[in-house]
DNA sequence: GTCTATACGCGGATAGAC
DNA sequence: GTCTATCCGCGTATAGAC
């Protein structure tokens, strides 16, 4: 190279190069499948890092630390978004068709891998943040009533419960049952938080 | 000792000397201390050891395993037996009450050891075991209608997602809230699967 | 900047000597 | 029954090679 040639070649986004942004895809990927298939704490950093092909190391240099990794890569939302669309009359009954639809497995295992991992203290806060972004800010105003923030709260738990039940104790008279029994009590009992007069 | 004499000095209970079961009291001691202190996780077997002034290794000598250890010093029940008597129309504001009691700052603590551990086979089947036998058992004659077992199933799992939220999620929504509001509106969610005729 | 190699300190659990 | 020494796997950190 000349003396005095600058060099210009000045793209600043490909600084980022190609080398590095595959290595991270692949940890993502591989951290996807890996915490889907064993759970938070049964996906170790090791066995991510080998599922990517890339050193153990790597994973934390590119994402700080597992718990970070698992709150990039795993959907907290679980999906629910759509569900709350549509008359708030039935929603209850809709929240719990939707948990309950054998054509989704993948909502169990993300709501096992979300659970297991609750107790780490960025996990828990962003569940918090979301349930009250995705569930509270779009029904709360929609209610009637007193205490409209606090029973969407309420109904979330609610869920939450059977959700508990159903994925992780695997209560065998709750799992067992008639679905349809199911969605229609318990929804019922989850939609009497958030429309109380119709019932 | 002479041929023939048969052994007939059967003491079986004194058989654990005094050394022994004095060290097991005290790793149960310490164990029950710590894990309602730190949790499940946050109380290693090193530190119950040395709460206890044992070597960590006779922890599990004695008994087999952390899990094993946790499952013989945690109380599943919550306490809960005595909150089961008294009117049924009424369980289920008595039941959310029992755990807002901030009175019963030992059962919040338990509530969390216990959920922190449920990711172990053994303690989740403990659950779902106890369950059945202290919940499901003595509630589930008292009803009328269909699905009885299930519908209590089904209050408990909605139990539990309350505590859920407001002992691990600690949702600002909730624990913010009047307790005597959400005594009121959450237990008679409960209550409608036990007495729908009622409401 | 990206990666490799290596290591630290923790966890639960075990084998075998006293 | 008890303790010493040890094993293996975990999440994480760092020094230094490319």
């Amino acid at each position: 190279m000349p003396y005095g040639c600058r060099v210009t070649n000045t793209s600043p986004a490909p600084r980022l190069r190609a080398a590095g942004l595959a290595t991270r895809t692949a940890i993502e990927d591989a951290a996807r499948t890996l915490f889907a298939e064993r759970g938070f704490d049964g996906a170790s950093v090791r066995a991510i890092a080998a599922e990517a092909g890339v050193d153990p190391a790597l994973v934390i240099r590119h994402f700080g630390s597992k718990e970070a990794l698992f709150l990039r890569t795993v959907d907290t939302s679980l999906g629910i978004g759509s569900v709350l669309d549509g008359p708030l009359e039935t929603v209850g009954r809709r929240l719990v068709a939707y948990f309950l639809d054998p054509g989704r497995p993948v909502i169990r295992k993300r709501y096992v891998a979300l659970a297991q991992a609750a107790h780490h203290d960025q996990v828990r806060e962003e569940m918090v943040r979301h349930t009250a972004e995705t569930y509270v800010a779009p029904l709360a105003p929609r209610l009637t009533g007193e205490h409209r923030e606090l029973r969407v709260a309420l109904a979330v738990g609610q869920l939450g419960g059977l959700l508990n039940l159903l994925f992780l104790q695997r209560d065998p008279i709750v799992t067992a049952a008639d679905p349809e029994v199911v969605i229609a009590t318990y929804g019922d009992a989850i939609q009497r938080l958030l429309t109380p007069e119709d019932t």
